[in-house]
RNA sequence: AGCGGGGUAGCUCAGUUGGUUAGAGCACAGGAUUCAUAACCCUGAGGUCACGGGUUCAAAUCCCGUCCCCGCUACCA
């Protein structure tokens, strides 16, 4: 049987998540595990925090913190937001912590050595005798040497847009203290992608199926993939393994080898404390292993070139992304989320004044899918009005407070001889209904979502066409079998409504006085003419305790 | 600058390999109803599908050009 291994890419250690990054890469990755885990698949799902590189080096000498109390604070901050939200990963850790990664990462060096993928060369680059590190193109200032602006970065000039070559830069400067930087030699190893493109990553990404946004993409970066640098020179990160560093010492790897490397050695410290140290070989080194990662736009070429060709060139027999459902940006109303902007928010206060399922819904129906989408908090209220509390929550509410008031808080019996009509009306108002798992496991969520809603709004048409405030007085039976059919399809619902807010539909689950976990339910099918076997028999069972499901969100101001 | 994505109803977006009067939800208007969270149901209005050319019997969909928005461009993550 499948396994299905899903990463969600490691968020940085080096402040808040935000929403952009919810909506990219967690939310959806979180609503696929819970979908297939109703399925009755198996699943693991794996984060933790990505906490080397520069930029975490020099956030931590800012707020004046060593790095790992520095990245400790973060990843624990991280985790809160993604708790609040129902974000439930199998494992969660972190790239400085997890006993099993330096081991593993040093592991894919020396393999990757071993098979000739790792080119060492010397290169020329800005170092800064007080900061004491040598600087990113991000972190030099200097005179453009194209135009002559005194602000250009080391990346590029923006009074003339010029790509700017670092090295080049007149009187450059360190960005953090400003003093002039001094060219220096210093050695690298590179990773041969160039190399394992032409042995096997360019076909494999040719024959494989990828979502229309990745794989025009990707294309273009398969066209000229250079050979990378892997190493860097600071102390903060995993060391370059002794015995291959020739003697050379102060280099660690480069974050970004070391980081999707995470995945493999969280699933391995998982599996040591489950008691089964080798199931980590069942989900990254077996054929029936679906791997899906689940990332933003701008991590493509990393997942679907990068650790590929890291994956396939230790060769061992790792296996290859199935799926890569990158998203695209979501942001704020006018602009990208971003803390210096100051256009995002207290992620952490708004979710104690929204419901946190609700805004999982709202970004769920929002989620940049094929297209950039924004965030707008007027609009969470009218979503959640509109679609949540009128539809999904008010069918729930009559339906339920009807029979609370008239069958004395029982689902009533359905009467045989009603069985095949109600069934015919109500595949009738449920005729253009999808399967919202359908849409679920082909990363279509909001598709899915709305095939949920849709569902919805099929059971308020039945009930409207029934009128069984009408038919209790003149026919109590009929009422009752129309009532019972409308609890039964409302235990659908609650079923379907689980991966998108679970504890929402663990609370309708238990209004109709079912038992147990609604996720333990299983994933029904849509009922109709071909299926017609649908109902679980609910009749003479008692109601829980009602409540509203969904209530309605006040406008602000 | 290069590469990629986007520009469709007031708003958020769908539109599969080009094929009948371009769709949904919300918002709006009218009607019906009263079980329900002023909710539900029915009906309606609404768009030269960014702009200009081209290919075709037929283009939102393919080709060329122009203008806007966003992202990436890899030793930032």
């Amino acid at each position: 049987m499948t396994r299905h291994l899903v990463t969600s890419a490691l968020p940085y250690a080096n402040g808040p998540i935000h929403l952009g990054h919810v909506a990219g890469a967690y939310l959806p990755a979180d609503l696929y595990v819970r979908g297939l885990r109703q399925m009755g698949e198996e699943v693991l799902f794996v984060c933790g925090a990505d906490e080397h590189g520069v930029a975490i080096t020099i956030g931590a000498e800012k707020a004046k913190q060593g790095y790992d109390e520095y990245v400790e604070h973060w990843r624990g901050d991280i985790k809160k937001t993604f708790d609040s939200l129902g974000i439930a990963f199998d494992t969660w850790s972190g790239t400085s912590v997890c006993p099993d990664h330096e081991e593993t990462t040093q592991e894919f060096f020396r393999l990757l050595d071993d098979q000739g993928y790792l080119i060492r060369r010397e290169i020329e680059q800005l170092y800064c005798t007080k900061d004491e590190m040598y600087l990113a193109d991000r972190y030099v200032e200097g005179t453009c040497y194209n135009c002559g602006a005194e602000n250009a970065r080391g990346d590029e000039c923006p009074d003339c847009g010029t790509w700017i070559e670092t090295l080049r830069l007149k009187e450059p400067r360190c960005k953090l203290c400003g003093g002039p930087p001094e060219r220096r030699t210093t050695s690298h190893w590179f990773l041969d992608l160039p190399a394992l493109r032409d042995k096997k990553i360019a076909k494999w990404i040719e024959d494989h199926d990828w979502k229309s946004n990745v794989s025009a993409f990707i294309k273009g970066l398969l066209k000229d993939a250079p050979e990378r640098a892997i190493t860097r020179d600071m102390k903060w990160g995993v060391p370059v393994p002794e015995d291959r560093a020739e003697g050379i010492s102060g280099k660690v790897l480069y974050v970004w080898f070391d980081a999707p490397i995470g995945y493999i050695s969280f699933t391995k410290e998982w599996a040591r404390k489950q008691g089964r140290p080798d199931d980590w070989k069942l989900w990254w080194q077996n054929d029936e292993t679906h791997l899906t990662h689940f990332i933003g736009k701008d991590n493509i070429p990393f997942h679907c070139l990068v650790f590929p060709s890291m994956l396939w060139g230790t060769g061992q027999n790792y296996i290859l992304p199935h799926a890569v459902p990158a998203n695209e940006f979501y942001s704020m109303a006018g602009g990208k989320f971003s803390t210096s902007e100051g256009r995002t928010f207290d992620l952490e206060e708004y979710l104690k004044e929204i419901d946190p399922e609700v805004v999982r819904c709202y970004l769920t129906a929002t989620l940049p899918e094929t297209a950039d989408a924004e965030f707008k908090k007027e609009d969470l209220v009218t979503f959640n009005n509109s679609s949540l509390a009128s539809n999904l929550g008010n069918l729930g509410s009559r339906v339920l407070k009807f029979i609370a008031k008239n069958f004395d808080s029982q689902i009533p019996e359905l009467a045989p001889e009603h069985e095949a009509d109600l069934d015919k009306l109500l595949f009738e108002c449920s005729a253009s209904c999808e399967d919202p798992g359908k849409d679920l496991l082909a990363f279509r969520f909001r598709r899915s979502l709305e095939d949920v809603l849709a569902l919805a709004t099929a059971a308020n048409v039945f009930m409207q066409r029934c009128e069984p405030w009408k038919t209790n007085k003149t026919d109590p039976v009929l009422a009752g079998s129309q009532l019972n059919t409308l609890c039964e399809w409302i235990a659908l619902l609650a079923r379907w409504l689980a991966p998108f807010a679970p504890g929402k539909a663990q609370e309708l689950w238990q209004q109709l006085g079912a038992e147990g976990e609604v996720s333990q339910g299983g994933w029904p099918k849509v009922p109709s003419a071909e299926n017609p076997q649908w109902r679980s028999g609910l009749g003479g069972r008692a109601l829980g305790e009602l409540g509203t499901l969904f209530p309605r969100i006040d406008a602000p101001e």
